[in-house]
DNA sequence: GTGACCATGTGATTCATTTCACTTGCGGAA
DNA sequence: TTCCGCAAGTGAAATGAATCACATGGTCAC
């Protein structure tokens, strides 16, 4: 029907779900597995597999009748719809344990995100290395941000300063935020934001263990 | 209406928004706030405060008309309705780089969660001291766990073994897990899972990052 | 080639969630 | 005490999301 109109603006849920879809393709692609169906997709993610062709319908017939979804190609799709097609340079900010975690993480670079510079205010931080980085000063975060072409940040300070962060980022163009602080943030619209609490997760739990 | 019915299902949805809620109330408190309104409350957050309301009401009433919410006693009360007005014991599986960041985050204790123990199968961890607890093998998780009464756990292993790390866990009673690494788990009904994976909510912010 | 089977893509339907709009009742000021 | 304003709580309405069920078209075996 759609042919590929371009922006029938497709529901946030539905978007959400497209990167945990291409996880579990990238997931198949390892175990070698070739082709896959919503059927056998659903039953790994635990969802229906009606929602998957659904949700996948939104951005055309990446399918075939009979036979399924050819992984690879799908996962191509899947990329190029999430722009994930590409490395996106992240920014880090706060070199305290959490932020060291973050920055050592393995996980981010071969899913096409490269942390490029690590920022904190504290003086006794400036040049540790951390991660791929060295660790910058936040108050001269602009220019760095800025020729670096960076879109996307990652804080990981304390509460208290995480909303003057996120003010700062994104006066810099920063667009997108990934925030382990354990509050919320108030943006402009058009800015993107992320939470990340454990804790949050872990109270969901909770509720459903009576004893 | 429903004075306390006992279990009148409660959505999900609106169960996954009271840790946040609460969060925010923590916050308020520290800020030396007494009162607040659904209106205020909303703002922070980035909700309707209707929906706000709706999701309280669902539990009794906790505010009072013409002033707002008691913030002390909202916090109360969405503690006992989490069951997080206690202290759980977690068992954290994994002592490589990620699980070590996870064991040292100093945000647990004060919400109501304590890492108890910590397990891995690499026989050069055993005995490192991470974060408060020693590694332990996890092969002989079972007896630990047992004693510990422990439900809630968390995975912080590779994605290769994090299924096998989940089944062995709900073997021994494990009703709650956090899962770091990046797959998805198939648990038995009864046993909830909640996922965290820092490059699902990059990509699914990239999505609306058009450049 | 032909037929049986399979899995996609999709309108229609059902179900769930959010928002609206209004009633109730508390608190503070005069 | 009375009046005014505010904010909670809540059915009803509107919106949004998931499921159903089926038509379509591809694949494979024989």
């Amino acid at each position: 029907m759609n042919g590929d109109s371009p922006a029938t603006q497709i529901p946030d849920i539905v978007i959400g779900r497209l990167p945990v879809y291409l996880r579990a393709l990238e997931r198949l692609a390892q175990e070698d597995h070739k082709v896959t169906s919503s059927h056998e997709l659903g039953q790994r993610l635990g969802i229906s597999s009606a929602q998957i062709r659904k949700d996948l319908s939104h951005f055309g017939g990446f399918g075939k009748q009979g036979t399924g979804y050819h992984i690879d190609y799908l996962t191509r799709q899947l990329r190029k719809v999430l722009n994930v097609d590409r490395v996106w340079q992240v920014a880090l900010v706060g070199a305290g344990d959490l932020g060291r975690a973050v920055a050592n993480y393995r996980g981010f670079t071969e899913r096409s995100f490269h942390i490029a510079c690590v920022f904190d205010t504290d003086p006794a931080k400036m040049g540790q290395q951390v991660g791929q980085c060295r660790v910058q000063d936040f108050h001269q975060a602009g220019p760095v941000i800025r020729r670096l072409d960076i879109h996307v940040a990652m804080i990981a300070v304390p509460a208290a300063n995480a909303q003057e962060v996120a003010d700062e980022l994104t006066g810099h163009g920063v667009r997108a935020i990934l925030n382990y602080a354990p509050i919320n943030l108030n943006v402009a619209a058009g800015v993107r934001v992320q939470h990340i609490d454990p804790v949050v997760h872990l109270q969901h739990m909770t509720y459903y263990l009576s004893d």
